[in-house]
DNA sequence: TTTATAGACGAACACTGTTCGTGTCAAGTA
DNA sequence: TACTTGACACGAACAGTGTTCGTCTATAAA
């Protein structure tokens, strides 16, 4: 079952040994190696291309052959995103810096999701709640619960925060993935055209029927996505900021 | 290229002129009814139902027959998402009580959502800018920036504003989605499932390692779909408020 | 050595979005 | 009235999807 990849000092099996014949008598596929491919196909190729004979084929078998491991696509899907959740990484809790550490908590989610665009088209396809979710939920519930905060109220501004970090990811995931769509390698190079388009057609409009987009084109254009982000994050962070008890 | 849409105030063809007799010598396609059918399609068999044969077939004909009205399946999502935005009604705008009127403006588009659930996960999925679209940013935006927000900072909060709305209404889709696929047609019978499978894992978890979640279940559960919709939207207008100069 | 079983896998099913080529009808022109 | 033209409905097909079934085999247990 947990039969070790050949390592490179191992002494290799001499060809004229079962060659030619049974060259491969058995694969060993596993859940944790089925879950790395299918994060691998999702960084490399996109959530589109990411599909269970892409999948097999990276491993050099049939689709069938993945479903005695994964229940289906949308538990492997849901595996990848545990499997990068397990990556970031959390500070002890201190709630007196509860607001502190919680963007940092949110800054390490957004890296990545920039690391691993396509893995937020994952998340928010599904509804996670395997051991790396409770981690996170643990970490950010209980900072606001020790900092003083109801737990009630807490609930619903942990879940909003959550929201607002897949939803944002999600969006820049669809502009990769327009990216790939159009053949682009460079994401400045695709941000500069698709900002172009945008400011070209904002400035067709009639102007007497949009006034403010019409005259406003290069402020509504100014910022990009990193910006859009951080502004969101400290909106919702102030807000909850101002809602703890005797602050 | 460049032809026309029906504009309201031609006259229609009366009734009795080529009636009864050749009823469909030809099916009268058209980009209106294709979208008009989507969209019924959409809110009585879910998103994941939406397909080009579904339609056609709504419609007593083959898939390619769509192709001539509608560049595709991406560009149906989008025209859909238009066709009930622009369903939306938006008040005379009054700067004084931006606040009011943007409230307003999102219990609008959420009441829309709750109408048609699916259409979040389409609108999602693209990035719309059609004329519904753009009235409505320009409802918003303006708002703010009459409101004396500089312009810039408006945009980025309009942007966030939106991204929650979307955000928020593509959850509930999902779970409308589950819901469907579990067979359930009562969303509250499915909303009480769902909370006890919750509860009844939360409570299953090691206490020592997720104190906080597992002390706190009945609070994590308390806040429904709508409730945690209006906390974080309160939490955005707050924040965008204490952001308004000279207040 | 025999048996049992976990799991790899070929083939197939019922779908999907999209394209091509053909056919046919309605309007415009001579 | 006869002819041309062009828009468009549509059958068939292509390449892909997720998933299931049944078989077959290689390893582990007896």
């Amino acid at each position: 079952m947990d039969r070790k990849e050949r390592s490179e000092d191992e002494i290799p099996v001499p060809p004229w040994r079962r060659s030619r014949r049974s060259a491969p008598p058995r694969r060993q596929l596993s859940q944790d190696l089925i879950v790395e491919t299918g994060l691998r196909v999702l960084d490399s190729e996109g959530f589109d291309a990411l599909s269970m004979r892409r999948v097999a084929q990276a491993l050099d078998t049939g689709p069938a052959s993945l479903y005695a491991h994964v229940a289906g696509k949308e538990e492997l899907l849901e595996l990848i995103y545990e499997r990068v959740l397990g990556e970031i990484r959390l500070p002890e809790r201190d709630p007196a810096r509860w607001k502190e550490q919680l963007r940092g908590y949110a800054l390490e989610l957004h890296g990545m999701f920039r690391k691993h665009p396509d893995v937020a088209r994952a998340a928010l396809a599904s509804i996670p709640m395997g051991p790396s979710s409770l981690r996170a939920a643990e970490f950010t519930y209980g900072l606001l619960v020790e900092a003083g905060m109801p737990p009630q109220e807490a609930s619903l501004a942990i879940d909003r925060l959550s929201l607002y970090l897949v939803g944002d990811a999600y969006e820049g995931a669809l502009h990769v993935a327009r990216m790939r769509a159009a053949g682009m390698r460079d994401q400045a190079e695709y941000f500069e055209s698709f900002v172009a388009q945008i400011v070209s057609y904002y400035r067709s409009l009639p102007m007497e029927q949009f006034p403010h987009l019409a005259n406003h084109v290069d402020d509504l254009t100014a910022a990009d996505g990193e910006d859009r982000f951080h502004y969101g994050l400290a909106l919702l962070l102030d807000g909850i900021e101002a809602r703890m008890p005797k602050s």
